[in-house]
DNA sequence: CCTAACAAAAAAATCGATTTTATTGTTGAA
DNA sequence: TTCAACAATAAAATCGATTTTTTTGTTAGG
């Protein structure tokens, strides 16, 4: 019903956004891609504004390169740039919970406790709903933290990881590990309001995945 | 010469892009304010698609904010999101130059010496291209630090704090204090490989300007 | 065989006009 | 007076066509 009313009301350019930047991430469209702009018109239905629009926005993201005069492409991806991201999300992940827990919010841990229960909700029923939930997981940890800014780059970076795993994944067969009890480790410290703890298990877990991430990349 | 070509090879969103962000960050377009691409259209003489395509690239920058359907209108400021910038500066940058300090790289220490001395001349001579030198000495501070995306965040924010420079100006006369001495003190330590001096100069830099301007602005 | 000059094709960039959506202003009923 | 419904206006969003620019392909000269 609101959906409906959404879906009307959005417009192109938002459309066309969500698309490509889900194609992007999934590697649907495949890194160094050129993005032309008659295909996309063709694939999408619709006119040459909205797209370009959608593409300038997806610049910003850094999920697209813009030559100038030359058209748009699917930014690369290197090993040495998953290497950077992992290192960047740590440090200002890391930043940002210690500000959580500095606050003492109660809404943050009641949040906290609903994304984590989701999440292994979404896990066990395998409703599909799952790469959603973890980020929001991920995200609720920092969401106290008191600086817009600072969560639009762990969001950014969050992103930019996503087509890593997703590179990954294709090589070879990604394992569950044991994401879910690296997770809860995460989850009691934070709501035990143990910084150290937490901070280190967050880094721990990016580490892990990082690791087991980076033999296949490259 | 070459600067013509390149003016006429420069593609019209590019160069509404460098109009409209400038005319932000020195407040000539005031924060808060509508952007209307007509009026745009007038002003600087072309067409609808290369300023909603521009204005798509400075969502990104944060310096312009998108209503969907209600067009664009120009990054509000605030207080809080100065002393956001200012402390994920101080933060950002700290990490960013004890990893350039840790690589010893000697091109890196040469381009930190001439971005310096370019400074200081233009400061002396007055020449106008403080604030350019000004951007690029610090810039320079961070530049070998390895991480792209790490430089780009610092420029992003580096960029969102010249209007509050401006809005301070604009209040009331804005002194030179002793800002030289300070670049100083940063480039001394810097060059003297002196991570911990260096970091502390630089954020008692920052911390300086930003009691200053936080009694102006708001 | 290689290269430079040119022509043809493809694609990007831009424009002007149209369509859609939001905003403003007006009227009339409670 | 106050509010709702509607019409008029203004602006955003989009489209289709045109203009530039780049890329590709071909030929002639060395």
């Amino acid at each position: 019903m609101s959906e409906e009313k959404q879906n009307s009301q959005q417009s192109s350019t938002q459309r066309v956004y969500q698309e490509i930047r889900s194609d992007i991430l999934t590697i649907r469209r495949v890194p160094g891609e050129r993005l032309k702009i008659d295909s996309i018109k063709e694939e999408l239905g619709t006119g040459a504004s909205p797209i370009r629009e959608a593409l300038s926005l997806l610049t910003s993201d850094q999920l697209v390169d813009r030559l100038d005069q030359r058209g748009f492409r699917v930014a690369k991806t290197s090993r040495s740039q998953f290497l950077e991201i992992l290192e960047l999300r740590c440090n200002l992940e890391t930043l940002a919970l210690r500000r959580c827990l500095a606050t003492q919010c109660k809404d943050w841990e009641n949040e906290l406790v609903l994304a984590h229960h989701h999440m292994n909700r979404s896990n066990i029923r395998n409703d599909g709903q799952f790469e959603f939930n973890h980020k929001k997981f991920h995200m609720a940890l920092l969401s106290a933290c008191q600086s817009p800014i600072l969560i639009r780059f762990c969001d950014q970076l969050y992103d930019l990881n996503i087509r890593y795993r997703h590179l990954a994944r294709q090589t070879k067969e990604y394992s569950q590990r044991d994401i879910d009890a690296e997770h809860l480790a995460i989850f009691n410290a934070a709501i035990g309001h143990d910084a150290d703890t937490a901070c280190a298990r967050l880094t721990e877990h990016y580490q892990k995945t990082g690791d087991f991430l980076a033999l296949m990349i490259d």
